[in-house]
DNA sequence: GATACAGTACTCGGATAGTCTGTGTCCGAGTTCCTTGGG
DNA sequence: CCCAAGGAACTCGGACACAGACTATCCGAGTACTGTATC
């Protein structure tokens, strides 16, 4: 089970631009992460498509949050990059080989697909709990309370 | 975020390999499912790896199940075909760009690595409370009492 | 009749191609700001 | 001095190559059974 590379820079890239009144290029989110430009930009189309940013075109263009940092869970941008479909997908193997299950008798889904889709609920639980505001106090803790302060102070500077 | 569909033919095929005494072979377990007998024999030498089945030669050889199905649980499964490392794999983000943490201020995870662990490890605990003897019953109880029993008796005939 | 041996059929195991989803990149369309010319 | 129009620079957005991993397959190594020949 991998997931795509492409959550951890939106991740951050949202923790960046919860700290930002004004709109942020992609090119300026990619500077101060270290990511490749036109990769970073692909991710913020997945998110500005799912609602969760707005962009902004012309010279003082860029991407900003659409609503507060407090009202984004984690899963929502994770969801937005990696997409909603389930880790785990039933090809209804019941319904195949010498002792097939009826079609008629599988309204119920499989016993395995239940089960993977209770661990996966969990672990959207989990993640829905967490929102990007979360993140930057977390963050922020981290470093003594001053990694939100400079990325303010970074992007005010040219 | 996508799992390997081996994982969903490697639990089927424990789940059968609980209702058998003595080994089944590789094709006959294709053969039951409906799945290229080659590619499940790949599955198979997994779970022989992680030591969830053993595998004997010759010409009544096959697999076994090692222990008990109530032994044997879903995570273990899950991660013997898809691996053990997590989704999520940070990258450290935050040790690169213009505003780079020294790497010796980085000896706790990053905050948003901590949100996807802790994530990750609600889905892992909700596999590991499910056995394979969980799944049979389950499966069981989904065709009225009467799949294991198909499947002895499958198993069983010629 | 019992036993040892050779042959055979069946099993797993790793090494080998094909395909599909990320990964990374680029250039064009659109918008905003700035400059400049006119009133 | 104020206003409007044109140009330029910057932004996003979708379309285009590249790669790694999953999917699928095959053939060789090894083992247990079976039949036969011998004692």
């Amino acid at each position: 089970m991998k997931m795509t590379s492409g959550v951890e820079w939106a991740l951050h890239a949202c923790v960046t631009l919860s700290q930002a009144a004004d709109p942020v290029p992609a090119a300026r989110l990619a500077e101060l992460h270290g990511t490749p430009p036109a990769y970073l930009a692909k991710q913020l189309q997945s998110l500005a498509r799912a609602g969760i940013v707005t962009s902004t075109a012309g010279q003082v263009g860029g991407y900003t949050l659409t609503r507060p940092a407090t009202e984004v869970t984690v899963l929502e941008v994770v969801q937005a990059v990696d997409g909603t479909e389930p880790a785990y997908r039933c090809t209804e193997i019941r319904q195949r080989g010498p002792l097939a299950v009826p079609a008629e008798k599988c309204e119920r889904s499989c016993a395995i697909a239940r089960a993977m889709a209770e661990a996966q609920e969990a672990w959207s639980r989990a993640l829905s709990r967490i929102t990007i505001a979360d993140l930057a106090r977390g963050i922020d803790a981290d470093s003594d309370g001053t990694a939100m302060a400079d990325v303010r102070g970074w992007l005010a500077a040219v």
